[in-house]
DNA sequence: CATTTTTTCTATAGACCTATAGAATATATA
DNA sequence: TATATATTCTATAGGTCTATAGAAAAAATG
């Protein structure tokens, strides 16, 4: 019988194990992955993984899950509080972007690799993904509807150009450690505000 | 002898066999495609493919030389042109997306496969690429001089931020060909010019 | 200490994969 | 048509990979 607490180190290796795969899943991508790289890289054996994992891909499952669970949350904490739309902006960026290099690997791996899970599994983390990109939609129709935003923007093209935005900057953040990651936020949130050009002389009138 | 005229139809079969490598490895990956895969594809067993590639690596070589050397060769011209700023962002945007929807697995497998070419090929690429980055740095560097821009802007940043939002968009696209990619480079180009504020109030003082 | 439970190891079956060699077929040329 | 060349085929060597089974070692428990 399992006991109920730490007792058994099996909890606390099998994260290792998935900290383990996606570390090599990032670096190699799923399918030029071996079993044998993800066990080596935690110090067991091949066949020795799969006490933890039922199979290679079971493992791709929790690596992607465990990227991108914590940047969801985040997310329904930052959509239900109470700040101005350029806030919640930011913070999103924030969350999104520390993400990014706290557990860059796992993340990328959601990222690059989830279309190989089966699609069952797939599903499963949809719902999360589109949820997040739900929740940031409602910010933009929110800060649309109290006046901050022009009433002319799409507000499903703007939450996937943040978020593509946003995962172009993780990358390279990712090979570059030494980035001013607050530097790159505040940067990110100001285009998205304000745009580039220098004075706002006239306005197309873009109505759809 | 190799007659100096397509006499033989190795050239034709060449480029196929360069086309079907690129929609099995947009589709699978590269490691996660095998040579049988590409074979099939094209209606040739699997050893015959070797009569074209010395090896899977060479295929996925060309794959994204292919993908790349159009959308490069446009941003020279535009680079070169003699426009306002803002029609060379909307040119680049649209060049970009455009090659997306036509040319869309070469160009999604230089973005995600390129990196397990071998150390060298992977240098002529990159070559190619940062060209493709430079060069939109500088249009952006000259609209900054030309008054058309703010001064604060961060160059660099600008033109990873348009490269982002485009392959964002790209793989968005490449989903779902009944998207109206017109309406999506106007949206694009907007963004980046105006941002999303309805009104620009104050400006940060954000000199660095 | 003896026993049970958890964790890791070794060894291997069975499948698939790349790349090559040489035969066979198709196509062009004289 | 006879010959040369270009293209595709078959068969396979040699390697790697996933997943499993059962033994061994380590750790917990009474």
């Amino acid at each position: 019988m399992k006991a109920n607490t730490e007792k058994h180190k099996y909890q606390q290796q099998r994260l290792q194990a998935i900290r383990s795969a996606a570390a090599v899943f990032a670096e190699k991508g799923f399918h030029g992955s071996s079993t044998r790289d993800i066990a080596e890289r935690m110090g067991i054996k091949q066949g020795s993984l799969y006490y933890y994992f039922k199979s290679k891909e079971e493992a791709l499952g929790e690596v992607c899950l465990f990227g991108i669970e914590e940047y969801v949350s985040h997310m329904e904490v930052i959509a239900a509080s109470d700040q101005s739309f350029e806030a919640k902006l930011m913070a999103t960026i924030t969350s999104h972007l520390s993400s990014y290099r706290e557990r860059n690997e796992a993340l990328k791996v959601y990222n690059d690799e989830r279309l190989y899970l089966p699609e069952e599994k797939r599903g499963n983390l949809k719902t999360l993904g589109s949820g997040y990109r739900q929740l940031l939609e409602e910010i933009f129709e929110e800060g649309v509807q109290s006046g901050v935003l022009r009433q002319s923007i799409d507000c499903h093209f703007a939450a996937q150009a943040v978020i593509g935005i946003c995962n172009a900057w993780g990358d390279i953040i990712v090979r570059d450690p030494d980035l001013d990651l607050f530097d790159i936020i505040q940067k990110c949130t100001d285009l998205l505000m304000n745009g580039f050009r220098e004075a706002r002389t006239s306005r197309r009138t873009d109505d759809r």
